[in-house]
DNA sequence: CTGTTAGCGCTTTCAA
DNA sequence: TTGAAAGCGCTAACAG
């Protein structure tokens, strides 16, 4: 750091003791208005600023906290896409707050949990932490932190699964409702065809979109064929390969949900190949909202993530369970369909 | 954090002092192997991990850094995907040596260079500082940083531009030879009236790409109109504006570099509006690569800057400033133009 | 090689 | 309302 100046030459300077320089600092009640004004002054010609270490050591907390990224390598720029936008969150709500944001980045596939968890820990004091996912969490990870007892936020993908005692409080982003949404949407624009390409069954919201996708076709007492559900893996090549499997059915699909933007990219990409006009000869839904959704042509109907949103109500959560204690609460925030061209009415057809 | 448990009770597990006990866990050399087990074994049965705070309070470090995010409001998904992949190697040099990396972004926008400062470093005590930014930074910001003393590496803009003693290390890219290698590379397939669309002038690669741009056509000797230059800011809307104002020129060009893929991507789609086909009647390259670059429709030829060994670089000469008062250097990095389907070789059409 | 001890700079009782 | 002093847990200089 920059200075050497300590409190006892501010407490020499305003000729009060260390401690009543300490109380002015802390906004302690009991400071005389002179003792106060006298040590405001010292402090401002010595240009002097608190050592954050030692006030650390003295009160037993560091003001800082930890946001882990646990991730697959490699990892993707759709992914860095998500994940700094919830770290902004995180960064504006802390800096409120007079906290500082450690980050470290792991991969999940390397070490053993135990070892996961003592690397990234390792060389760090911190109040609290939150884990940066979109994977499922190894129990045994889970159970390592618990004992820690580091107030815990989970943003993305939590422990809740896990029996037992809850473990720190979970923020998710809702998964379930806005695939039944754009279901909907698709049902309503006089689809009756309607199929999915679902992501890598590891990671908890390819799950819940799927299910969602099922319970929507069977909501609307729609025949859903097994083939109309692809088994992709959140790649871009096995959109295409969806595609290019739909097409082979004798009842092709006039509308397609992906679980990712990147598998509806490669889902538009495999109807162009097709010669199938989008979106008049087929829709494409995708999930993510990434910014090459955007620019696709046609621009992808997609599902925006609420990413800095995340961010921020993770943060207050994490504050509220250093402060409080409070934890094991899990929420989950909107989603949002953003509607654009890759997706129309069904037009001079016979349905279903 | 965890534990309560101290070198002392450590020391009296293991029946020596904390004078050892602090010896052991440091690694100094002279410790009898005889202690040196009998102490790992207290730790290991206690469960014991050093207060970090305790120690950088004795040893007068913290081994933690601060990398600074500092953008403009608000911040493009496309900056998004350049800064993670820089985070990530710092993340990963940083974890080799036993360093914590803290963050921070601000807003360029908001306040006056030294109260950033205050702001930057607010509740925070490093021994070193990365700061990530592509614009161009205040003069008063850099010398009250200069006056902190603190280790400092700049990525991606510097104040090398400033006269005076040299403040931090820079650590660039190459954004001028590898304008000329995509103006080289359009002259090779026989484009002669090639355009360019600049980007917002207070960033500094801006000016390097378009004076690179400017400089290759004077070493073909080609004649250059000042309508084949179109100022732009970096949105996708004045890629297309740029298009639009070139196709109003009689001699209109057959190849346009675009100073980044955002307006690459507008000026593909006002070529499209053009019924204007990619790349047989217009080449284009853009830079940056982002992930939209390559799912364009075609494909965009683009620049691709070394994002992650800018934060591996940058993450080790901050370790050489710190520890070896290193500094005042500056290093650019090579970037790759990577050829796709946007650019051919112009046929059948008379030259210049 | 090892124990003792004096800090690192700040907070926080405890008395005054 | 304030000063004195005892730590917070660790490191490092010093003596042995």
């Amino acid at each position: 750091m920059s200075k050497k100046i300590t409190q006892r030459e501010v407490a020499g300077l305003a000729k009060v003791s260390t401690g009543t320089v300490s109380r002015v600092i802390n906004n302690h009640p009991l400071v005389s208005k002179k003792a106060k004004k006298k040590v405001l002054r010292a402090i401002e010609t010595l240009n002097y600023t608190p050592n954050l270490v030692a006030r650390s050591l003295a009160q037993g907390r560091t003001q800082n906290i930890l946001v882990e990224f646990l991730d697959k390598n490699p990892i993707l720029p759709s992914t860095w896409q998500y994940e700094l936008p919830i770290l902004q969150g995180i960064n504006d709500f802390f800096a409120l707050h007079d906290y500082s944001i450690q980050i470290g980045m792991h991969s999940l596939d390397s070490s053993s949990p135990e070892k996961l968890l003592k690397k990234i820990l390792s060389n760090k004091s911190v109040d609290g932490f939150i884990i940066l996912t979109s994977w499922d969490l190894d129990k045994m990870f889970v159970d390592a932190l618990a004992k820690t007892n580091i107030p815990t936020v989970f943003l993305g993908n939590g422990p809740y699964n896990f029996e037992g005692t809850p473990v720190g409080t979970t923020i998710l982003f809702d998964n379930y409702h806005i695939i039944q949404e754009a279901y909907t949407l698709l049902h309503s624009l006089g689809h009756r065809r309607i199929a999915f390409i679902t992501g890598s069954e590891n990671q908890l919201h390819a799950k819940l979109r799927l299910d969602a996708f099922r319970e929507a076709a069977r909501k609307y007492q729609e025949d859903l064929p097994e083939e109309y559900i692809y088994y992709g893996d959140y790649s871009v090549n096995s959109g295409t390969e969806g595609i290019h499997a739909f097409f082979k059915i004798p009842e092709t699909p006039t509308a397609i949900i992906c679980s990712n933007d990147l598998m509806a990219i490669g889902a538009m990409r495999a109807a162009k190949e097709l010669s199938l006009n989008i979106p008049q000869d087929i829709s494409i839904i995708g999930f993510d909202d990434i910014e090459v959704a955007l620019y696709s042509t046609p621009p992808l109907t997609s599902v925006k993530v609420p990413t800095y949103e995340l961010g921020t109500l993770g943060a207050r959560k994490l504050l509220e369970s250093i402060h409080e204690g409070i934890q094991g609460e899990t929420h989950t925030l909107p989603s949002t369909l953003i509607v654009r061209n890759s997706v129309c009415r069904l037009n001079d057809q016979t349905d279903s």
